[in-house]
DNA sequence: TTAAAAGTTGAAGTATACTTTAAGTTAATC
DNA sequence: GATTAACTTAAAGTATACTTCAACTTTTAA
């Protein structure tokens, strides 16, 4: 079975302007072309074309994946440094996944906030020490910025 | 407590050059200047650029964190409007999140793979069923490709 | 077989978020 | 008081990921 760009635009919802992109910068060097150039897609192309999208969705840089194909495309001996690729994106997956939990607390508590000042027409003060408010976090900063300016006092 | 663009910069390890940015930007309204110019940031300002780099990083635009935070400018009576705006961005950090989970699994489920690849000297074969494997997911988008092929056969 | 539809490349254009540079002003230090 | 360090703006430049355009070729269909 083969698929024109138009097809495989549609069904996988990429522009072909992107598909065209992506084979430029070496993204699919699997996608087979006709003696004319034009491109042929396969059953096949589609198992690469999602893990390029999830990849880049993952935060992999386009010329990053481009490195990871074509060390597929290398064969087995590139395993160990493929391995060490996707250990990576993982790595940055845990750290995006943790960060969010946590801004999810902190929009959380704004959100929280406004519906207070909203039920008490204007008159909410939240707690100085409430978890996951910005304050507290700024406080720690501006220990360090007062501590600067201590220093800056003495030079002086 | 008055700071420069400099200390500011150090403590928070944001670049003056992207400091001056926000200001252009409108995200720091809130950022007093003397009447020569010279910009001087103090305490209360430090939460507010906290809040600036946690809506940034959850993936909120530069345009979009200016409407939001010259709402917050204009007083209670933009509540509403804020907690729209929060709302709409937890929504995408529940879906990052959610897409980020699964496609954790999906890389661990490569990592596995080369792991036995190595183990078994290139020689395992997955199971096509694995939970996880791109396969799985290409077998669905491939058969919307087929019935588009028979369409077209039909049409002939 | 010929016109329209769809495909191609290469180059330029767009959006976003900055960074760098240039030219000048202000503040701090000797 | 002068030099230097730090600050300012405006404009141009960079990086990334595309999209659009122009000019042309190939395919498809009447």
């Amino acid at each position: 079975m083969k698929y024109s760009i138009q097809t495989i635009s549609k069904v996988l919802g990429i522009p072909p302007s992107t598909l065209r992109y992506y084979d430029k910068e070496g993204l699919l060097p699997f996608v087979e072309k006709t003696s004319a150039g034009v491109r042929q897609f396969k059953d096949a192309d589609i198992e690469w074309l999602l893990t390029i999208e999830c990849l880049k969705q993952c935060g992999m840089k386009i010329s990053d994946i481009a490195k990871y194909i074509s060390l597929c495309e290398k064969g087995n001996s590139t395993i160990n440094e493929r391995y060490l690729m996707l250990q990576n994106l993982e790595r940055n997956i845990n750290e995006q996944i943790k960060f969010l939990k946590n801004s999810k607390k902190r929009i959380d508590f704004k959100l929280w906030f406004y519906q207070k000042l909203v039920e008490t027409d204007g008159n909410f003060m939240a707690e100085t020490n409430e978890s996951y408010s910005f304050r507290n976090d700024a406080v720690d900063y501006i220990e360090k910025l007062h501590k600067i300016a201590e220093n800056k006092n003495k030079a002086e």
